[in-house]
DNA sequence: GCAGTTCTGTTAACCGGTTCACACAAGGGC
DNA sequence: GCCCTTGTGTGAACCGGTTAACAGAACTGC
C-alpha cells in the first residue's frame, strides 16, 4: 500500500523538491535503497547517526524503550516520509530506535554525501531547517497534551491523527480504518492497554468506532474531535 | 545574577560565534535592545514570530496555558540563552508565550535582517540547525520522561537540570539554591502544587532538600540522581 | 505598620490508571 | 487441521495524583 520509488520520493518531499534538477540526480546517485524485513532493526538510540532516511514502502516504528520494558512509539513513518535528520545533522547519537513494522524499502544518503550538498546549497540548510522546526511543533505539541489532555481526549485525538495518515477510507465512504493493536495505542499515548481497550469498549458502545483484531474503524470523527475540544477548555 | 551585554552575547553564543567579526558587528547593528518589566508579556502563543531574541538580564518563562488556566512551562531561559528561532525560521504562529519572570533585557533582531544573513551565511544555518536539533533533543526527552518517569522522577530530575543553569552554589558548597516557587515547580512537571508540595516534604525529613519560600535548596544532588536512575530501570 | 496577596503546609475524599489475573478469539506456521 | 502465539475482553485490588478546603507564614504596596 502507498509504496513509492526513489524518484517520486525526491521530486515529492519537501525536502529536496525546490533543488536544482542536476543536485536531486546526483543525490540519487548517491542514494542507495535498502531493504528491512518485518521487525528488522534499522538503528537503536544511541548509535552514532550516519544517514538520512526516506520511507519507500512499508511503515517504519521510531520508538524507545525502558530497560522496564515498556516502549514508547514516537511517530510511525509512511512511505513519502524523511526520517533520521538530528543524529545526521548533529553528529550525536541517535535518540530513538528505528524498526521496521512490516516487511519495507528505505532510500538512504550517508551522512558524509549529505553533508557535502548542505555546505553548497543553501536551500538544502533552509528547508531541512523547516523540516527540523515542523518536528520540533509536533513534539511540542506532544508534551503540550501528556500534560493537558487526559486518557479519552489523547486517544481519540491520536486516532485522528492516525486516520490522517495512515487511515484506509472506508470503500462505504466516511469511515476510516487503523491497521493498529490496542498494545501499539497504549505505547503512543503512554499509557496501558487495558486502559485503550476500557475506552475503545466504551466508544464502541456509544457507535463512534468499531473494533476487530489489529483494527480500529473510526465511524464517529466528529465525535472523537469534539472530546478531544471540550477537554481543551474545560 | 548574571546579566551580560550585547557584545557578549554575540561573540558567546554557539549561534554566532564562528562567523566573521564583520557579520557580527552588522548584527550588533541591526539588532535592538528591549527591556521587560516584571511580568510583561513578550509573545502569545499564535502570535506571528517577527524576530529573535537573546536574554541580556533577567529570566524568560517560556510557557502555554489552557483556557481551564491550568499552566506548562517548558522553559525557563537565562542570560546568554537565545530562544524564539521556531517561528522566526517558518514564519508560523508562535508555539508558546513568553514573559518576563523580573525585569528583564532582551537583544532582538527583526525576522527580515536576520533572513538576511541566513541566506548569505551558510555557517549560520548550519548553526541554526544544530541549535534547532538541540532543543528536539531536549524536547524529545521531555516527551520520554512524561511517559517512562513517575512524578518523584520527574522532580528530581527537573531539580537537578535546574540546579544546573539556575542554580547559586551555596557559599559553602556543595549546595544549590533554586529560586522557585512549588507552583512553577508544578507547571514545570505537569501536575499540581499540592503533590510537588508532598514529595518535597518528605525529601525534606530525609535531608536531601531544605524549603523556604521561591527556595529549594538541595542538600543530597547523588541522593536525587539515584532515584531518577533507579526509576529508569524498573 | 497594616492590608492584601502570594506561598507553603496539610488533610480527606475521590477518581482514574496500573497491575495482575484470566478466558477466549483469531491468525500463522507446519 | 492443530498447536502456538498474539491480541482482545474483563474484573478486582491497589496506588498515586487531583480536587477542595483551610491555616498560617512571608513578602508587597502604600
Amino acid at each position: 500500500m502507498g509504496a513509492i520509488d526513489k524518484q517520486t520520493l525526491l521530486t515529492t518531499h519537501y525536502l529536496f523538491r525546490d533543488l536544482d534538477p542536476a543536485v536531486v540526480e546526483r543525490i540519487a546517485a548517491l542514494g542507495v535503497t535498502r531493504g528491512l524485513d518485518a521487525g528488522e532493526v534499522l538503528f537503536q538510540k544511541g548509535d552514532s547517526g550516519d544517514a538520512l532516511y526516506g520511507v519507500l514502502s512499508g511503515r517504519i516504528r521510531i520508538s524507545t524503550n525502558t530497560p522496564g520494558g515498556k516502549e514508547l512509539i514516537f511517530a510511525i513513518m509512511d512511505p513519502g516520509e524523511v526520517f533520521g535528520e538530528i543524529a545526521l545533522l548533529d553528529g550525536k547519537a541517535r535518540t530513538a530506535d528505528a524498526s521496521a513494522i512490516g516487511p519495507s524499502k528505505l532510500f538512504m544518503i550517508h551522512r558524509r554525501d549529505f553533508l557535502v550538498f548542505l555546505e553548497r546549497e543553501p536551500r538544502l540548510a533552509i528547508h531541512l531547517l523547516q523540516l527540523v522546526c515542523g518536528r520540533l511543533r509536533q513534539t511540542d505539541e506532544l508534551v503540550e497534551d501528556a500534560a493537558f489532555l487526559a486518557l479519552p481526549a489523547r486517544l481519540a485525538k491520536r486516532l485522528l491523527s492516525l486516520a490522517e495518515c495512515h487511515g484506509e477510507p472506508d470503500p462505504r465512504g466516511v469511515r476510516v480504518e487503523l491497521r493498529i493493536s490496542q498494545n501499539e495505542l497504549g505505547q503512543l499515548t503512554g499509557t496501558s492497554r487495558e486502559s485503550i481497550n476500557k475506552h475503545l469498549r466504551r466508544w464502541r458502545k456509544k457507535g463512534w468506532v468499531a473494533l476487530g483484531r489489529n483494527r480500529v474503524m473510526i465511524r464517529n470523527c466528529e465525535a472523537l474531535q469534539e472530546l478531544v475540544d471540550t477537554e481543551l477548555e474545560g
